[in-house]
RNA sequence: GGCGGUAUCGUCUAGGGGACUAGGACACGGCCCUCUCAAGGCUGGAACACGGGUUCGAAUCCCGUUACCGCUACCA
């Protein structure tokens, strides 16, 4: 493991254009993961320097979603659009120590020359003719007010660095062209935003998607002419959808919110994340967060991309599920109940020790929070809402069905106590006088749907005691008169 | 097109010259457990992209090919 050599600082700069996607929070975690490893600091910085696409609601969406994941920043958020000025000063240094120059080609001259070059076949590149015009010529259009950007120009050589996940990358400096670090209109490009906001905000570590990767030779040559010390740079490796292509909406929910809702449990969407492009090794996979800080090492990240593969996460938050404690779930489920209104706080709060065992009940047999309300729903309501098929299935022999049911109610109508242990001596008892000595099930079945409506809950004496001594024999009696009624 | 990146089961991955008849997990099949469904346990099928090197020996190192991905804007 190679441990930083200074406090380390890293920051997670989302644009505010959409969602907090799930590439994007993959990347804020791998960055909170190693900063809060290193005790050094995980910084947030909004790039909402395109005002086209920039939106407040996008801002909103990424601190909601970075705070449902529970990865807090330090430090003010900054927010790049506020820092022109400086974006402004550092290009105008980069003018003044000649490591860049004035370029007066129009947008529409370069656009032209593209396409010659294109249907040339011929691949473009600005050929810097501005860089030699004459000086006197430059003062001369300066002074006439002619608009300018100001273009950078890249140096003879080769700029190499020391990549935390692929090792070496080099870029031959004669395929990056001199490329724009102002517009006409004075706002920066960019490049040059990133790397002056880097700088200002003492980043070490620059860990991002691969997608940055040709940014960063740029951005390195930026540095030097700045004057400033290099940061190390780690390119994280995409997402992709089934298909292998690009993550989009195209692949259905991209957004963490959208597995919030989906009643994922942030720690394993976090969890879930990590092993898309890092392996802690040993096998490990389900990890809490402390877990997969104290993990964390930049030495198990991947470099080729992962596809995101929903299965997997809903297995993950079954996992998860069955981890978290009584009260972190019930701060889960409860919301989801009420909201599906089949409870209010103050009933889930008075019969606190009851709801904590059905949902001890459920939650093995969930595998998200919404799994867990749909199979809460018949333990909260009067009505049983009977599954076609269960009921074709368990109750195919109706006159067969109701003799079991009669027979099952009167034995348990006649229990002292309501209590497991008591039930199923009493029920398997009444099986035998039924004809099903070994053959319990036969009546648990048809039980089970005059019970629940379903042919799959929780164990048979559980849903007895879950439904309670009163609400279990009005179902029964419901069901025998359905069945009367049907015969 | 140019430049850059990547390549182990369908998917996530372990592996960093001999421990590999390639391990784990998801998904899929079977068995066990069992009142159903889960959970759990056991188990089956399933991969080193291809071609050259280097080496006594290559999934591991080098080169090439192929495929895929990214970048190639006065977007970020």
């Amino acid at each position: 493991m190679s441990s930083p050599a200074v406090t380390p600082r890293l920051r997670f700069a989302p644009s505010p254009t959409g969602y907090l996607h799930v590439g994007g929070a993959r990347t804020a975690l791998f960055n909170w993961l190693y900063a809060r490893k290193y005790g050094g600091q995980f910084l947030l910085r909004v790039e909402d320097t395109d005002k086209a696409r920039s939106t407040d609601d996008s801002t909103r969406a990424i601190f909601e979603g970075l705070a449902w994941l529970g990865l807090g920043w330090d430090e003010t958020v900054v927010y790049q659009g506020a820092k022109l000025e400086r974006h402004r000063a550092d290009a105008q240094r980069l003018l003044a120590n000649g490591t860049a120059y004035r370029c007066f080609c129009s947008q529409e001259e370069l656009a032209q020359r593209r396409a010659d070059a294109e249907a040339n076949g011929e691949s473009f590149k600005y050929d810097r003719r501005c860089d030699r015009l004459d000086p006197a010529e430059i003062d001369r259009r300066v002074a006439a007010a002619m608009p300018f950007t100001v273009r950078f120009r890249v140096p003879e050589g080769t700029t190499s660095w020391e990549d935390l996940v692929h090792e070496t990358i080099a870029f031959p400096n004669k395929d990056i062209e001199d490329f724009i670090v102002l517009r006409t209109d004075g706002t920066p490009i960019y490049n040059m935003a990133v790397v002056s906001d880097d700088i200002a905000m003492g980043i070490t570590l620059v860990m991002r998607g691969d997608d940055h990767i040709s940014n960063t030779p740029k951005q390195i040559q930026l540095y030097r002419a700045l004057g400033a010390e290099l940061p190390q740079f780690a390119h994280l490796p995409m997402i992709h959808g089934l298909d292998g292509k690009k993550l989009s909406k195209r692949h259905g929910a991209t957004a963490v919110g959208d597995y919030r809702h989906l009643g994922i449990l942030p720690g394993a969407m976090l969890n879930f994340l990590a092993l898309l492009g890092w392996s802690p090794g040993n096998d490990i996979e389900v990890m809490t967060l402390e877990q997969m800080i104290a993990l964390f090492d930049t030495a198990g990240l991947q470099k080729k991309a992962a596809i995101f593969d929903t299965k997997k996460l809903e297995w993950m938050n079954g996992q998860h599920l069955n981890l978290v404690s009584d009260e972190a779930l019930i701060s889960l489920v409860s919301p989801a109940l009420v909201a599906a209104g089949l409870a209010t706080d103050a009933e889930l709060t008075d019969r606190r020790a009851w709801y904590l065992s059905l949902l001890a009940q459920l939650k093995v047999r969930a595998r998200t929070v919404d799994d867990i309300v749909r199979q809460a729903a018949t333990y909260f309501r009067d009505a049983v809402a009977y599954d076609a098929d269960a009921v074709a299935k368990q109750w195919k022999d109706r006159t067969a069905t109701a003799t079991i049911l009669r027979g099952v109610h009167d034995a348990l109508a006649a229990l002292p106590v309501w209590e497991p242990a008591a039930m199923e001596e009493a029920l398997r008892m009444r099986a035998g006088q039924l004809g099903f000595a070994e053959k319990a099930g036969k009546i648990f079945q048809p039980l089970r749907v005059a019970l629940t409506g379903v042919s799959a809950s929780p164990g048979i004496f559980e849903v007895l005691e879950l439904l309670g001594r009163d609400r279990s024999l009005a179902r029964i009696e419901a069901a025998l008169a359905l069945l009367d009624e049907k015969i």
